[in-house]
DNA sequence: TCTTTATGGTGAG
DNA sequence: TCACCCTAAAGAT
């Protein structure tokens, strides 16, 4: 379930976990082989997280560069229940008696420190960087990425070059929230309306790494008194909800497709 | 025991 | 725009 908000909380757990020790490293598969032989019992320094790529940097030692994809997943075990990696485990990272094992990613692989700058340079503003709000140019550079296109805004959104981490759930709830069509010229929007798109995809990936899943609902909307107590099927305002009547003024959920991919919205509550 | 689906991305045509 | 890559869980038969 890798958005953004996912990836940067496994930054910050595998930070946790492994950092400032040695780590064994392994890939059961096979296909990562060669490469954990070079890191096994290395030193760990960092975990960094950029939209929703991963790197894992070590002292004197190539970074590995992971990046989960569509179905991609990290499983954490702690002793005393640590299983035998199954053999589509591409890599294990084991220390301090827990053991992350990484299954069906797109990408895993060595990078040296020009490649990860590569990776990280191809990529729009990360709403989940720490100057995301603090700063003026992650919001004036999304802004401006947005003001160079004439496709649809939710395409734009899922470009990772527009904004590094949003995905196809956030993209559509992100919209809802600032009530504006996804179907709108990307260049169409207001400054204004940009900065309120940013403000939003800041907070509710912030949320959504803080409770470790995607929920954009206010609870009023849901008749939930706190985010963490609305049920999981009242998670989201649009996403995958055709047809079903808006949390908030009822009327039927539209979908269409969007840079490619399906996007969803509220005909009343979204336009342009 | 099948088929489908998924919050992603690339490369070919 | 399409085929394709990778895996696992849910749904259909």
């Amino acid at each position: 379930m890798p958005e953004g908000h996912t990836i940067h909380r496994i930054a910050r757990a595998h930070r946790r976990h492994f950092a400032g020790r040695p780590v064994a490293v392994s890939s059961p598969q096979g296909r990562f082989g060669a490469e954990s032989r070079v890191l096994d019992g290395r030193v760990l320094e960092d975990v960094e997280a950029a939209g929703k790529h991963l790197f894992y940097h070590w002292a004197d030692a190539p970074s590995i560069h992971v990046h989960l994809g569509l179905i991609g997943k990290f499983r954490t075990h702690r002793e005393p229940d640590l299983p035998v990696p199954g053999p589509q485990t591409r890599l294990v990272l084991a220390a301090n008696g827990i053991a992350a094992h990484l299954t069906g990613p797109m990408t895993c692989r060595l990078c040296d420190p020009e490649e990860v700058t590569e990776v990280i340079d191809s990529l729009g503003p990360d709403p989940l960087a720490g100057d995301a709000l603090r700063s003026a140019r992650p919001v004036r550079r999304f802004a401006a990425a947005l003001a160079g296109r004439r496709l649809p805004v939710a395409a734009a959104m899922l470009d990772q070059g527009v904004i590094a981490g949003v995905g196809n759930v956030y993209r559509s709830e992100i919209l809802f929230l600032c009530g504006i069509h996804p179907l709108r010229p990307a260049a169409s929007l207001t400054e204004a309306e940009a900065g309120e798109v940013w403000a939003t995809a800041v907070h509710q990936l912030r949320h959504g790494v803080r409770v470790g899943r995607i929920v954009t609902v206010e609870p009023a909307d849901v008749g939930a008194r706190s985010r963490r107590a609305v049920p999981e099927e009242l998670r989201l305002y649009v996403y995958k909800r055709a047809g079903e009547p808006c949390r908030r003024c009822g009327t039927a959920i539209a979908a269409g497709p969007a840079g490619g991919r399906a996007a969803w919205w509220c005909p009343s509550c979204q336009h342009g």
